[in-house]
DNA sequence: TATTTTTGACCCGCA
DNA sequence: GTGCGGGTCAAAAAT
């Protein structure tokens, strides 16, 4: 108990951020076919980004970055036509064998092909950020500026370029502590889009609709196949030791311990993983008392010239836990922690993702996660929940709406089940594709839809809702079953249509062989 | 050699 | 008071 934080450890400090379904997400994003980045990759990636000159400066972070490399992902053109050189790069880095850098896994221009999405982890936030922060850091998209204060131009380009990068196989195991120790493989799991962060896969074996498909596209070997394995944690930008470990009734693998390295400094995060070997938890506890130590140098290794790296750079622990830039909550919460849950959390009824007034903060661009660099963590999209100083046991969950990633191979943008009218549109600058505007047909409903594309790939398509329908989905088609819902909570820049919290998903659907991304922001209702 | 991980045991709070 | 679970310590082992 000596530790300088010990008391606190239990401390009810931490606002958590949990980001659900954000897995699949990230996955995509980073993920290449087999080779789907682990949540600690994620993480590292967030990092790496940040700064070039980055050393490793401890085991983890090598496999960190290692991990990363694959995930190294270049601009969102690039990352659309890349193919695997990337990832033969990102062996380099020490991501290697197996998945990762299969050549298997290749972007055929402009279209990854099956898209994964896996399932959240849950991931948190580490003191020194507020969950506004990871939601604005580049994690979420990478442009360094949060989610909030994207425009939806902005926000529409972030989300493509990772689904871009979300490469359909490629899984990269961060967390498992051992390839064959790891249970679930993250592959077809961790192809959800992780940004970087930690994300869970749903082991193979889970029935998850959603994934189903995506998974039928991987060939089971490769979706086995985590081609780098990581022991630890996610990297976050900081040196982390772990001393200590407790089995956890319940679960197979045990709950780690760790610590930062960094001399006198309190913070601690406590990673814990589901039955089959996931990640499900990262929670951080404390505030660093010092600056992230520079993160490793990923881009240039693994050859990303644009420096894309920033979306999925930065993992969001490591955006999350490393930054001291963040601010930390409004309120000033001691710590935060960003929680990543499975999907399970994320197709959790409204009620469990949306969140309370945390979320909002979280949310908020304001909240000054927007000032930092593009090499933000990319950590954002998953179904966030933010967690208060409350015992974690009380942690609220965001209202945010979630950020429904769709990759399909023909995009529907209106077809979510609901009747639209388009009732304008507006070309927007820099992009040839106008930005469409719906309103849902029923009666009394004032639920609202943005449809963007991206300019770089038509079939790139954000869509925005606002509001809260107030009926139910008329029958029949309702894509949403055979999509995985890995989004985000966040708070939209805009106004929002009732205070209810709103959900944003991202979707990403797989239809054929040649999964486009498509994103799609969505308002759940929230009971 | 230094650092990190592993692991069993201990401490503490709570029911 | 007892048992349980969470969290941490610290020596040993591994890298």
């Amino acid at each position: 108990m000596a530790e300088n934080d010990g008391s606190s450890s239990r401390a009810p400090v931490r606002p958590t951020i949990s980001l659900p379904p954000r897995t699949s997400m990230e996955s995509l994003f980073t993920g290449g076919p087999g080779a789907s980045p682990g949540p600690m990759t994620l993480v590292s990636n967030f990092f790496a980004d940040n700064d070039p000159d980055y050393d490793c400066r401890s085991f983890s972070q090598l496999l960190a970055g290692a991990i990363t490399s694959p995930a190294a992902v270049p601009s969102l053109r690039q990352s659309f036509q890349r193919v695997d050189n990337s990832s033969s790069r990102g062996k380099d880095n020490g991501s290697g064998s197996g998945g990762v850098g299969g050549s298997e896994f290749m972007f055929k221009q402009n279209r990854p092909t099956g898209l994964v999405v896996t399932q959240p982890a849950m991931f948190t936030i580490p003191p020194g950020l507020s969950p506004a922060s990871l939601l604005d850091s580049p994690g979420f998209f990478s442009a360094g500026q949060g989610v909030f204060g994207l425009s939806h131009q902005q926000v529409l380009a972030q989300v493509t370029a990772h689904a871009a990068q979300a490469q359909p196989h490629i899984q990269v195991p961060a967390e498992y502590p051992s390839l064959s120790s790891a249970p679930p493989p993250p592959s077809s799991q961790h192809q959800s889009l992780t940004f970087g962060t930690v994300h869970q896969q749903m082991p193979p074996s889970v029935p998850d609709h959603n994934i189903v498909k995506e998974l039928s596209d991987v060939p089971p070997d490769q979706r086995s196949q985590p081609s780098i394995t990581v022991d630890k944690p996610a990297d976050d930008g900081y040196n982390w030791r772990k001393y200590g470990q407790k089995q956890v009734k319940g679960c197979e693998y045990p709950r780690s311990y760790y610590k930062c390295t960094y001399p006198k400094c309190p913070v601690k995060k406590k990673v814990e993983r589901s039955h089959d070997g996931q990640v499900t938890e990262i929670i951080y506890k404390g505030q660093h008392n010092h600056q992230p130590p520079p993160p490793i140098k990923r881009a240039k290794d693994s050859g990303n010239p644009n420096g894309i790296y920033n979306l999925q750079g930065h993992s969001e622990v490591g955006s999350m836990g490393g930054n001291e830039n963040f601010n930390m909550s409004k309120e000033g919460l001691p710590s935060h922690s960003l929680v990543l849950k499975d999907q399970e959390s994320s197709q959790a009824t409204p009620e469990q993702v949306s969140g309370s007034s945390d979320s909002e903060e979280v949310g908020n661009a304001d909240t000054g996660v927007e000032g930092r660099d593009d090499d933000e963590p990319e950590s954002k999209r998953r179904n966030i929940e933010v967690r208060t100083s409350e015992p974690a046991s009380s942690h609220r969950t965001v209202t945010e709406p979630r950020i429904i990633v769709q990759t399909t191979s023909e995009v529907d943008l209106l077809d979510d089940g609901y009747r639209w009218r388009k009732y304008g549109q507006k070309v927007v600058k820099g992009n040839p594709y106008p930005r469409s505007y719906y309103k849902c047909t029923s009666q009394g409903c004032n639920v609202r839809k943005h449809v963007e594309r991206a300019a770089s790939d038509p079939k790139a398509v954000i869509t925005t809702y606002e509001g809260k329908h107030n009926h139910d989905v008329p029958a029949a088609k309702n894509s949403s079953h055979s999509t995985a819902i890995i989004g985000s909570q966040w708070k939209p820049p805009t106004t929002v249509v009732d205070n209810q919290s709103r959900n944003q998903r991202a979707e990403f659907k797989n239809n054929g062989q040649q999964p486009i991304a498509s994103l799609r922001f969505k308002e759940e209702q929230m009971t």
